[in-house]
DNA sequence: CTGTTAGCGCTTTCAG
DNA sequence: CTGAAAGCGCTAACAG
């Protein structure tokens, strides 16, 4: 009746349609739309009937039907404390990518450091049948929270965070090497005059670069060097944690160090704050990178994490975890290095 | 046989198994799990033999069979440039926050600005039946793309550029006024010596911004201090037109404006790279905002948007159009005022 | 080479 | 107040 559907008409149809429409079974219909022609020998008459048709009108599967057949989404989820934040909004970059290039759809989700969200999140991806998970946890990751219907537990790696004794395999940064070489360097620079500013001093990563600027400050005399904020890394946090600091030293600190770029920023305010500027002659140093940093004419010591490869490897575990099933695989602790750059220049090791 | 299950069983339940082991129907155990045990006045008896049963062994809905009778995912897109960029990282994390709070579940995807992508990326999407979209698109989007089987074409709402005449409802910044002030306010404190540096001026934001410019500087001589690349917007760009201005002037500019964060980047690099540091007279003009800008000590004249108020709108504008059907939804063009910012203190209208 | 059929887990009539 | 049955679109096993 409506012959003169000129081009492509908008209604996607579903395999049934088409199949009913040009009058075979919806078997060679799928056959043919999945490329298998081929292989199952399909007649060139009717593979060229089912492929006009879909040139002409189209077809997209639709992913519903097939997730509920074959009991997997294609579909990963990333979890992490902060989608806005630098670091992990580059990461999520780098997922989304690799992912596409796979036909994965990447679900993501900020915790803001609350375990009760975390929660939810996890059984929220769990519920719509994600085949993995991406995560870095605001707290130990109990293997039990990642159990999904009828199957294992959910592929998941863990990034950024090493709790004790993950049972899942986990992609972190070198932060006690880091945080040691860093130290060590603007010590060199500062004469030893030298304070940690850092937030969630309980987050594995973060008591891991206290633990590298301990072991490189000298253990006597370095707690009072170190100044922990228990909440939310944030700016707010870095303000306090520097304003704390000048009202001590009642000087600006010859060098300082942030343990995030959120702290940086907190701890520049205050120091604007106070001064009407940054002066000139502290030696910043910091982790995580951001291309904004040049812009300062202070001296920058900074700890760049290889996001690239972090990803890498955390999508490379993945997939094996997804393919081997997530409780066969192996639970290794990758460490990836980061790089001490001072300005724009790289450090040798 | 295994009544010893201690406290939570591994494997979640479907409603059918949970019916079959309580010995009721599927209908009276999904009547309390969905909270609908009053209406239908499901005996106690009966109800608390479902609540405890999920009580113990926990129950998650799967999304992939209730998505398939309903025609209906709770889950939206959304698709923009690049998701590494401070900007849209942002957006997408208030996104995300309005997303959950309404139950639904975001999926994201960059584009890399290439059209092809684009496309692929809404067709993915319509494949995972997703109810919304939400996109800054690198070319004029047209409504074919988005039709959804069976149904109406899918919500959608574009954000960031205005393409002409597009028939989505459409969420943007006072690109051209904001243009216009950050302009004239640079214009008076470097004596007009100014150019504009900027990536991708086909672009409708871009376009805009280009036309604030030259609207603030007068149109004789304005071309010759425009600096366009019609590649993506990066830092590489901003550094290649920086490069370029150097190299024509044979001196630092007194002041110049950076049509992204990106290429503000790129242009200082090129200043490093030819001046060992950002001269510090140069007054930086900038859209978008990164605080981390602070540690400069040039003066920082920067646009920045209000980016929750735009997330904010263009939710509203999704939920109406998921609500209304997306083909009565009006299509208005909301324009979001941002703030003219002169280092950290905004400056009045 | 092609067609038939059952069933994934959920919701929704429609009957009791 | 509760149960039975159909069907969303897809795939896979089995028949021809």
């Amino acid at each position: 009746m409506d012959e003169k559907v000129t081009q492509d008409t908008p209604r996607p149809r579903t395999i049934e349609e088409i199949a009913a429409e040009i009058g075979v079974s919806v078997t060679t219909v799928r056959l043919v739309i999945n490329g298998q022609a081929e292989r199952y020998r399909i007649s060139a008459r009717t593979r060229q009937a089912v492929e006009a048709y879909v040139a002409k009108h189209g077809y997209v599967v639709d992913h519903a039907g097939r997730s509920l057949k074959l009991r997997r989404s294609d579909a990963v989820g990333c979890i992490v404390p902060d989608l806005a934040n630098a670091h992990f909004a580059r990461l999520i970059a780098q997922l989304e990518e690799r992912c596409r290039n796979r036909g994965l759809v990447l679900l993501t989700a900020s915790t803001h450091e609350k375990p009760e969200r975390e929660r939810q999140t996890i059984s929220g991806l769990l519920a719509r049948g994600v085949d993995g998970i991406i995560i870095s946890p605001c707290e130990q990751p109990e293997p039990a929270r990642f159990v999904r219907r009828g199957q294992r537990n959910v592929a998941t790696v863990v990034i950024d965070r090493a709790f004790p004794k993950t049972l899942f395999p986990t992609v972190v940064g070198d932060n006690e090497a880091s945080a040691r070489r860093l130290t060590g360097q603007i010590m060199a620079e500062s004469g030893g005059d030298v304070f940690f500013l850092c937030a969630r001093p309980e987050m594995p990563s973060i008591a891991a670069r206290i633990a590298g600027f301990t072991d490189a400050f000298g253990a006597a005399g370095a707690s009072e060097r170190l100044l922990t904020d228990p909440e939310d890394d944030s700016a707010s946090s870095g303000h306090r944690l520097m304003a704390d600091l000048l009202a001590r030293l009642g000087r600006p600190p010859k060098s300082f160090i942030s343990s995030s770029l959120l702290i940086l920023e907190g701890a520049i305010q205050a120091l604007v704050d106070r001064f009407g500027s940054v002066p000139r002659d502290i030696i910043l140093g910091t982790f995580d990178y951001h291309p904004l940093m040049e812009l300062s004419s202070n001296r920058v010591l900074s700890v760049r994490q290889d996001t690239l490869r972090i990803a890498d490897v955390a999508f490379t575990c993945l997939v094996d975890a997804m393919e081997k099933g997530s409780d066969e695989a192996s639970s290794p602790v990758h460490v990836i290095p980061g790089a001490l750059f001072a300005d724009r220049q790289r450090l040798p090791e």
